[in-house]
DNA sequence: GTGAAAGCGCTAACAT
DNA sequence: ATGTTAGCGCTTTCAC
């Protein structure tokens, strides 16, 4: 640990109190004893101990990120921009991983509540049966923006992609390439985003005369082994299926993963479109037809909503921001003439 | 905030310092009012807080990973690693992203000094005419373990893989395959995994009978399109290259970005292995032989190392322990007969 | 302008 | 078994 402003005190022969108002350049210390402690400071190399003034401030400098996951490109990306945010005021980026378990994120919130973060990022874990309270009691006490998944019903600031007109475009865009059965595959799990493609879903079905029917709509497992296992049930039990929307990457991976195994040939056979940022979705076989969500941007945009909240105390709880998402139309859609 | 000890206190008619006992199970407090304690701080909700008692014990039970990136699979499965065992221990994870600048990283490191964080994982940032002081301060103020991207002369824990083998076993495969002409492509930067995996590389040619060239190691620029430029270079002026290793997951995209552009078929034409940890690797057209890195394993190795330290005090600054990486051939690398 | 003193929330000697 | 006191590093009144 670094030299402490007691000690720059004795050394320089003054008092703490006057050390420490000429660290943060106070109108009432003379330039002469300002450049002499910056000096001495400089020449010591003093850094600050950011948790003693919290204790006066209540101010640590960190923020929480609470995910669901990280090896996942639109969360890795988020990361990024909350991070391009945070390192440009100074703040710290505590990250929490929730692997999807809405009982360990109950106990990381809890945690939070002590003091350790200044404010909170969150992207929620799909999970039944939540407790809002939580939420509640945690947003009470600071700051929270939620990102792309939300959770309805607390009051805090939003910011989201337009998943209802996401998956509506996405579905007639398949109906429009000549699928006629076409499915919605999403992990289990209540979630906010699931919702509302689900709605933006059946709203394309509708459109083209298509009666919503609860088998268009298919829940897989979270895990690894299980949605591959998902994925494999789903066409034995519905061959007739030619269309997916993937409401998350892994999920379409394990399509293709089946597809290929089983000899679906894709987009003959099957149309695929997903909800991913995955840089090298044109490299895949087929390349891969994208809603490309803005994970950057809304990290950012959520960072800094969290910072004017923070820094300008600005009350932005009743914010809700919504970035809209790129359909990127690739091999994996295209239109099949037999 | 939740509720003070001293708040506690009142309330009970106690002592702050009974009080405080009673949280840790004192052996010389009562159990009657220990229980009567515990109960009352249960229903209170009492939270303490970790930076208070940080400033007495100097640990905040904070740990921070330092990071080029975090949109990368060996980085993101590398922080599950280190979730997975700071989760269990009561740690918190504090990310750092130096997006591969030596500067940023060695300002990052010199915030590190004030009492933060109690350790340090770091993949340092790939940077020529780097300043090992800053690395040492560090290491002599808290623990610090490296993993991965390494840096030699300094006396702290290495975590790797066998690069210089990988790199060997990969070169010898393209080799074996029919590769006349292969070349290594390296982002710039001295790192030291890639000075591994030259060598590795040179040895699998030198044992074909090919003496070394500086022309078979290629660098490449380290942003997206400078990457991008550096690989559609590489193949004008070299059009006889008919073999890659690619030393990061994103140049190996951009070989077969430049590839499909220029109607270099892959394996025919050129013959592509990276160094990568994409699960869909197999997906890609065609599937990509990879040198999978355990990365989950590393950081998990990694961070038990600097929780060793933390915890037992134990001196790990020796330590340097090689998991090894695993070859997977898949058809980017497949002999073709003319 | 500078300094003394109190206090942030908690722990740890040292009484009692 | 409980309480008193001091102190961690720093900020912030309030005196001088």
């Amino acid at each position: 640990m670094s030299i402490s402003i007691k000690r720059m005190a004795q050394d320089l022969k003054l008092a703490v109190s006057t050390v420490s108002k000429a660290l943060r350049d106070s109108h009432e210390i003379s330039e002469e004893t300002k450049r002499m402690v910056l000096d001495y400071a400089r020449k010591v190399n003093y850094i600050p101990n950011p948790y003693a003034g919290s204790l006066t401030n209540r101010t640590t400098k960190n923020i929480a990120v609470v995910l669901p996951e990280v090896a996942d490109t639109f969360f890795s990306n988020a990361i990024n921009g909350i991070d391009s945010v945070a390192q440009a005021r100074g703040y710290h980026v505590m990250v929490y991983l929730t692997h999807e378990q809405h009982l360990r994120e109950m106990s990381i919130l809890r945690e939070l509540r002590s003091g350790r973060v200044d404010g909170v990022l969150i992207s929620v874990a799909a999970g039944d049966g939540r407790d809002i309270s939580v939420f509640n009691v945690l947003c009470d006490e600071l700051p929270l923006i939620f990102f792309d998944r939300v959770c309805e019903g607390v009051n805090a600031a939003q910011v989201l992609t337009d998943d209802f007109e996401s998956a509506y475009h996405a579905t007639r865009h398949l109906l429009l390439k000549g699928c006629s059965e076409p499915v919605l595959i999403a992990p289990a799990g209540e979630l906010s985003i699931i919702h509302s493609r689900k709605k933006g879903f059946a709203a394309a079905l509708a459109e083209h005369g298509i009666r919503w029917d609860e088998r268009f709509f298919y829940r897989c497992a979270d895990d690894q082994d299980g949605s591959l296992h998902s994925v494999t049930a789903l066409f034995e039990r519905h061959p007739r299926v030619d269309g997916v929307v993937a409401s998350v990457e892994k999920v379409a991976m394990q399509v293709y993963a089946v597809a290929r195994e089983r000899n679906i040939v894709i987009p003959r056979d099957l149309k695929v479109i997903a909800f991913s940022n995955l840089q090298i979705a044109s490299l895949l076989d087929p390349p891969l037809s994208t809603i490309e969500q803005p994970a950057f941007e809304m990290g950012r945009v959520a960072a800094t909503l969290l910072f004017d909240a923070l820094i300008k105390k600005r009350d932005v709880r009743n914010e809700r921001i919504i970035i809209p998402s790129v359909l990127r139309e690739r091999a994996s859609t295209a239109e099949t003439y037999i």
